[in-house]
DNA sequence: CAGTATCCACATCGATACTG
DNA sequence: CAGTATCGATGTGGATACTG
């Protein structure tokens, strides 16, 4: 996360790599950001739409999403209050880039992956 | 996980956007992985050029990889021992495509990224 | 060299109850 | 509706010492 300039080919710890993977390491960080990628939500409707999270828990991802610059909170002063989480640019670029390329992978070789696990479970 | 053919545009949690995510919240597995894009190492020289993870953790990390099918480990019946950990094709096309988007993704993002992340913290 | 076994620190998540 | 506070279960990672 540091060693920006440093070659990355060989020593792999503290790269560029970790600098977006940490990005994945909290289990709904991406699944916020996936439901996001059609437009503004509100809380409501993100906890709804995502299931089976804690209100704690979207609280804390939509905190650090928006400490990374990757969503906005917009706030309108109303009663009862109401607010909308949207991507910004750049959580839009990665939502469009990297993230649908995960999503095509699973697509073509998610049942290889479920089939590989299962066998040695 | 298990809803493979569920309708994920809306009800995004245990659809196949976690299926993959779930690869990444294990912080070094990315890690490992491409590390070993290159070619097949040794687990030694693969501890040395990652740098900063235990024994323990790497072990845990290959079970993983190798459980999932994305590596596979070859032993040679040798003094001292030998053992090797190469990518399989599954988990070469999960580095070639996907985690190749990702490192792209930073390689342009990145410096948004940190920007956005220091003036918050 | 490859791998295992403990013990410990810490973070994430889930459930619940509560405030503005 | 949006958000906070608390507690406890679980798991991930780090350090160390040890086996084949």
């Amino acid at each position: 996360m540091n060693d920006q300039g440093r070659d990355c080919e060989e020593l792999v710890a503290d790269c560029r790599v970790r600098a977006v993977t940490d990005l994945f390491t909290h289990t709904w960080d991406p699944v916020v950001l996936t439901a996001l990628r059609r437009g503004p939500r509100r809380r409501r409707e993100l906890r709804a739409a995502i299931g089976g999270l804690s209100d704690k828990v979207l609280t804390e991802a939509l905190r650090r999403l928006c400490a990374h610059g990757l969503l906005e909170r917009r706030a309108f002063a109303q009663a009862p209050p109401r607010v909308e989480y949207a991507l910004t640019a750049l959580g839009q670029s990665l939502v469009d880039g990297p993230m649908q390329a995960l999503g095509d992978w699973i697509i073509e070789h998610g049942d290889e992956l479920l089939n590989a696990q299962e066998k040695t479970s």
